[in-house]
RNA sequence: AGGCGCGUAGCUCAGGGGGAGAGCACUUGCUUGACGCGCAAGUGGUCAGGAGUUCAAAUCUCCUCGCGCCUACCA
């Protein structure tokens, strides 16, 4: 390109949908089929169809950026998979509101054209999360969309299905399930929200029944008083010795004037309530499992709407179950049944969808049984095939595969996987087939009816990490990128997913689906809170693209993302990144303009070994510590640790120092220092680009395609910068570092002391040996730097009158002040430099006077201390002396 | 009830047995031949509290307090 200067500022508008475009032209970002690079792979964790990005997204999608980009510069075949998810429930609520706003429900048009209605939908509306995973910067495969409703998807959870099936994995019953009335539908334990709530403990009286003596009566302690409708036995403890004389009597239920037996099971809390428990087993879990076992009748008397039936009498048929529970309890406060109301915290049950409590139900549901999947899947992360990361989610992780029940995958709505299985109306036989059935195999009737409910959706995300591979089918793809490299994912869905895609990986894959699961952060408010509509405190991505662009808005979610810690987003925190940007933009800004200077005949190749300077050699030298942190801190998904090395290297470093030592060089005379000096600082701007890319694309990229005579337009195709050891050269920092401690001491002087910048200084600097031969070297350097007229350095001088000084590296150095400050201000800041020695020798003496120290401590410890010790005595004595010479001249 | 995590500068957080760090904020000064979205120099800390291990603890162990989250059949 060519050598157009950068404007003054960065200004992302534009910038991004350029390379998006051009990215997308030269397919970046589709693995290089030919070619027998290692394998990287990555699946995208699928956002819902209803979507749109959020914070937790952009996080999630930044972090995966990072290490794809990231394993193609270290010469990975990338594969990042990218597709969304159907969302059952969420997308068929979403369709019903819109049918709704016509004034029709779903049931009015029929499952055929509803389903048709939600493709319609989806075609519409699905597509706008992908026009923000694009805008992002994702550098996903697109040629490689899925959609867990495709064809190819739906092949393999029907593959699934019939094989789990087969293997007696999958089974159909009668039991008690978590049911949204709304929703109507089956849910999984899972997706059942437990909130704490103030409830009520109601203390209700059952009347004895039996003989005509039986004037006794027992109290049962409930907080669904409405349920009692459908009671059918009251239970109490084995060795309860306050009811053991009654188990085997019966009750009689008030309201209803069922007999009901009392039964006893060592079940009941004997401290809970009254230790006396009412048993309603259609309409509570626990009491389903007591029903079962003591072959209690089981009489529902709440709908699937959560209304009261025919069953729990006419007088409460027809009440939404909250109405009906306030008037069960006027009527035995009525009737004196009523004994007490207890306030009670308890935590309550609601759908994790559209919050509705959920109420316990008895239906036909298809189910998973988890155990030996569990254990396979608990098994590859004990035995370490699959590494979480960070570690400490193990545990959680085991907890909940230890304890797994089985899993309720039929969904009673229309919008997902069909469950492939069949009823022969003729004979009842049932059939699960891969293909439709066209008869009966048993009966050969055509007439045959198709299960009317649909599969969890988490049951065709549990296959993603192998049906976007075409699995099935043995492809390519699968071959290559199965297991898939790490799968990155908040915890809150660790269990939903991450443990069911292990599960079913092993199963079918006989293999793991990922090598590493990280974890990240929850994206949180500044407040820390959770972000939520209701609570208006969301921060909407988008909107911070577009305020400070994608890149600010990238670095800021990398460099808080430490592991195991949620991260506080503010609007605030990525302005603050934006300058970040901004100062890459303007060092570029001034490094192109030396570069784009040179012509050709001018031009050297960088050649580190021909560079002699101080500047360049540490510079190289730090660069290759940065690019080994940097290389580190990203294999082990320390983002913030890489985003903060280069944050620190980048502006303070290489803009802070680098660039102002090399001023004088670029703006000098000498051509042949000038050409060697673009030569470097070309590199090393070039391998900044290099390593920032992965975490800020668009800026990178932007700049790279200003630079001069790069052949290579396209950044996201370049391999991360080798290693050039010979650069690495240890005593250079310490070289830099004395420098550097003679500047700042001199531009100290001039700040405590309120010396205008412009004022040049004189510098008398004593120093003797190597260190006087290596300033002399840097002499112009520190002139420049610390903007001096004069300075001397020898080994042997008259400290001139009236100056300010400061001792560094055990050397006095004199800044003459006479005409500019009063002695007092002097005084006052020498004062203030022996208080900090002072302290820090007070630390040291006390080690080294502690025997145990010095006895026991590793020698090079203890030896470090001692050569403390003595640089901070003599840089006390040395300060002291000039200390006093100036009081002297003070007074007299 | 059990489990996990957190408590370090005013704020947000790194660090994790041998000199308390960063960013933001704050103070002072500044048209310094890239950048005021900037430059330079500074101020600021019983590393929640207590006990223990150790020559040495912000760091390891235990306890206490505070905060957050997850799991559970808390009628």
């Amino acid at each position: 390109m060519g050598a157009q200067e950068l404007s003054k500022g960065y200004d992302p508008r534009g910038v991004e949908e350029k390379w998006l475009k051009f990215w997308e032209e030269k397919k970046s970002f589709s693995p290089d089929a030919n070619k027998v690079k290692k394998p990287y792979s990555i699946v995208i964790p699928p956002p819902n169809v209803t979507g749109t990005l959020h914070m937790g997204h952009a996080l999630n999608l930044t972090l995966q950026d990072i290490l794809c980009r990231f394993h193609r510069q270290l010469g990975y075949d990338v594969l990042w998979v990218p597709g969304t998810d159907h969302a059952g429930i969420a997308t068929q609520n979403v369709v019903e509101k819109a049918l709704a706003k016509e004034g029709k429900t779903r049931q009015m048009l029929g499952r055929e054209k509803f389903i048709k209605r939600v493709w319609e939908w989806k075609e519409e509306y699905g597509n706008k999360i992908l026009n923000q995973i694009r805008r992002i910067g994702a550098s996903v495969d697109w040629s490689r969309l899925r959609f867990t409703m495709d064809q190819g998807l739906s092949r393999a959870v029907r593959e699934v299905f019939v094989r789990l099936y087969e293997e007696g994995l999958i089974y159909q019953g009668d039991y008690i399930i978590n049911w949204c009335p709304r929703c109507h539908t089956a849910l999984a334990d899972l997706e059942v929200e437990h909130e704490e709530v103030l409830g009520a403990l109601y203390y209700i009286k059952y009347p004895l029944a039996g003989g005509t003596d039986a004037k006794g009566e027992v109290i049962v302690a409930t907080t669904r008083p409405e349920t009692m409708l459908g009671d059918t036995a009251v239970a109490v403890h084995p060795e309860d010795e306050k009811y053991s004389h009654l188990v085997g009597q019966e009750v009689i239920l008030p309201l209803v004037q069922r007999k009901i037996p009392i039964i006893a099971d060592s079940y009941v809390d004997r401290e809970f309530g009254t230790g006396c428990l009412k048993v309603t087993p259609a309409h509570d879990m626990n009491d389903f499992e007591l029903g079962k076992k003591h072959q209690l009748d089981l009489i529902q008397v709440i709908d699937d709407e959560g209304r009261m039936n025919e069953q729990a009498g006419p007088e409460f048929a027809g009440l939404d179950r909250f109405e009906c529970r306030e008037k069960v309890v006027q009527l035995l406060e009525e009737q004196g049944f009523l004994v007490k109301k207890e306030d009670l915290r308890h935590s309550v049950g609601h759908c994790y969808r559209c919050h509705t409590v959920i109420e316990p139900y008895v239906s036909k549901q298809w189910f998973v049984k988890v155990e030996p999947l569990a254990k396979k899947a608990r098994d590859a992360v004990a035995d370490g095939k699959t590494k979480i990361f960070p570690e400490h989610w193990t545990k959680t992780y085991f907890e909940w595969l230890d304890n797994i029940k089985d899993w309720c995958i039929s969904r009673q709505i229309w919008w997902g996987h069909r469950i492939p299985a069949w009823t022969c109306e003729s004979c009842g036989h049932l059939i699960v087939a891969r293909e439709d059935p066209p008869e009966c195999p048993k009966c050969k009737s055509v007439h045959l009816s198709q299960e009317e409910d649909v599969l969890d959706t988490w049951f065709s995300s549990a296959l993603w990490p192998f049906s976007t591979l075409g699995w099935p089918e043995k492809t390519h793809e699968l071959e290559k990128f199965y297991p898939t490299s790490v799968l990155v994912t908040g915890f809150d869905i660790l269990f939903f997913w991450v443990a069911r895609m292990m599960m079913m990986g092993l199963h079918f894959m006989k293999d793991v689906p990922f090598r590493h699961v990280y974890i990240h952060a929850l994206v949180r408010d500044a407040q820390g809170q959770k972000m939520s509509k209701s609570k208006g405190n969301v921060i909407d991505p988008l909107l911070m693209m577009d305020k400070f662009g994608t890149d600010a808005f990238r670095f800021t979610l990398t460099a808080f993302a430490a592991m195991g810690r949620d991260i506080k987003m503010s609007e605030e925190r990525i302005e603050g990144y934006r300058h970040f940007i901004n100062k890459i933009w303007n060092a570029a800004r001034f490094a192109l303009m030396h570069l784009a200077e040179e012509t050709e005949e001018e031009k050297v190749e960088f050649e580190p070994a021909r560079l002699s300077g101080l500047a360049h050699q540490w510079i190289l030298h730090r660069l290759e510590e940065v690019k080994s942190e940097v290389r580190k801190a990203l294999l082990a998904y320390q983002f913030n640790d890489a985003a903060g090395t280069l944050y620190q290297f980048v502006w303070h470093e290489f803009c802070d120092w680098y660039l102002e030592m090399i001023k004088p060089e670029l703006y000098g005379e000498d051509e042949a220092v000038k050409a060697g000096a673009r030569a470097c600082l070309k590199q090393v701007l070039m391998e900044i680009l290099i390593l920032l890319h992965p975490i800020i694309p668009f800026v990178t990229q932007e700049v790279w395609s200003y630079i001069p005579g790069e052949k290579n337009l396209n950044l996201a195709q370049e391999s991360y910068p080798e290693t050039r050891a010979e650069c690495l050269q240890p005593d250079i920092v310490e070289k830099m570092q004395f420098l550097q401690d003679v500047v700042v001491s001199v531009r100290n002087i001039r700040s405590e002391l309120g010396i205008a910048p412009a004022q040049r200084l004189k510098l008398y600097l004593r120093a003797d040996g190597d260190d006087r031969d290596f300033l002399l070297t840097q002499k112009n350097l520190i002139m420049h730097l610390a903007r001096l007229e004069v300075l001397e350095i020898e080994p042997d001088l008259t400290p001139p009158s009236g100056s300010a000084s400061n001792v560094v590296k055990g050397y006095e150095l004199y800044v003459p002040v006479k005409d500019l400050v009063d002695i007092e201000s002097e005084l006052a800041r020498l004062d203030k430099e022996l208080k900090k020695i002072n302290k820090e020798l007070e630390i040291v003496s006390r080690k080294l006077a502690n025997e145990g120290f010095v006895n026991k401590a590793p020698a090079h410890v203890v030896d470090k201390e001692k050569l403390k010790l003595k640089e901070f005595e003599d840089k006390k004595i040395k300060l002291e002396k000039l200390r006093e010479r100036l009081a002297d001249l003070k007074n007299g």
